[in-house]
DNA sequence: CTTTCTCTGTCTATCGATAGATAGATTACA
DNA sequence: TGTAATCTATCTATCGATAGACAGAGAAAG
């Protein structure tokens, strides 16, 4: 049952990402990532060169997996407000898992002490959730202008991390579920 | 010409404040802060026994002269758009002065790691913030309960530090205006 | 008035801990 | 045998923090 380089890679992968989203990117320690594998510290850099190539390898997956999520929500269906809801689920859920941060939203904190390569990953998953969201307004609103949904699609996305940055400053999942709903019923969210 | 104790305390914290903005508490380090007002780091610890100890003070004083700028603005006008406007300025003001960050908004990404004298004045200056937003909306709303209110405070306060966090991650102002801007006109902020 | 004492603010030097990173030996599997 | 994966051991840099010295200001004592 030896694990293979891509079990290893895998497992952490998984064990940085969770880091991350709880301590940020910065707190991100290779001995700590080791220990909680079970290898040593550096046998990582085996795997990562550097501390800089598995922020940004995080970051791009992080990105895809978001994206392939996203893309089926609207194979399933093309209602905007169901995919709105599972939108904000996603969300929840991080918090809702040890007080988790979106990827991309943590990182946003430390934008200037970020390697350039993990920076421009951080771009990448901001850009690609606006576009889906644009999209998701689009079927609420066929005939807004490309510049209206894409305003409206960035501040949904503000919105929505704001409300995750602050749930988590009050470590209460239940301030997210309400200023969400506030969001819906001021028609932020459609 | 010699500094008063007063007068290099101020020092630190003016110099530590611009820096906690800027790259986080975590990235806050005695030696740059001490090289940066002139005197070694050591000499720091004589104004501020420990870093929690100047992280508490900074986000305190941010929190009260926060308090005391926007107790003025209900003194000098009722009208809930122009307070909800010089509410957006301020913190427009911090990503137009070197991409600078809320203090609070930038700590909350930090929180689990944050000494818990500063997680604490973190916690009062959320709270300061949406008190003075439910008053700003019972202007426009005198009628609402009070929990509706608080609610939707909420709601503007995390989606303009989240405003403030996207645009930051992208390095320009102009996202943060365009971001309030579709928040006005959703009618999430009156 | 001068000497002595105390306090303030800063200094130098150093501590133990931890960070990312590297070189080279070693193990394990095919 | 060869290569993929991990190891031990170490390096340099930086972190917050502490100990102890020292210069200067001002008060207290003679």
């Amino acid at each position: 049952m030896a694990k293979t380089k891509s079990d290893m890679r895998e497992a952490v992968m998984a064990a940085a990402k969770a880091a991350v989203q709880a301590h940020g990117y910065n707190a991100l320690s290779f001995r700590e990532l080791a220990k909680d594998v079970g290898i040593k510290s550096a046998s990582v850099h085996y795997h990562f060169p550097t501390k800089g190539a598995l922020g940004a390898a995080l970051a791009r997956r992080y990105t895809e997996e978001g994206a392939a999520y996203l893309g089926e929500l609207l194979v399933k269906s093309q209602d905007p407000k169901w995919c709105m809801d599972r939108y904000a689920e996603v969300f929840r859920a991080a918090l809702a898992n040890d007080n988790r941060m979106c990827l991309c939203g943590i990182m946003s904190a430390e934008l200037d002490d970020l390697p350039p390569e993990v920076r421009s990953e951080v771009d990448d998953f901001a850009a690609m959730n606006v576009a889906w969201l644009a999209r998701v307004l689009k079927l609420a609103n066929p005939d807004a202008a490309e510049h209206v949904l894409n305003e409206h699609a960035m501040a949904i996305f503000a919105a929505i991390e704001g409300a995750q940055l602050i749930a988590r400053g009050c470590r209460d999942v239940a301030i997210y579920d309400r200023t969400v709903r506030a969001y819906r019923k001021t028609g932020l969210i459609p």
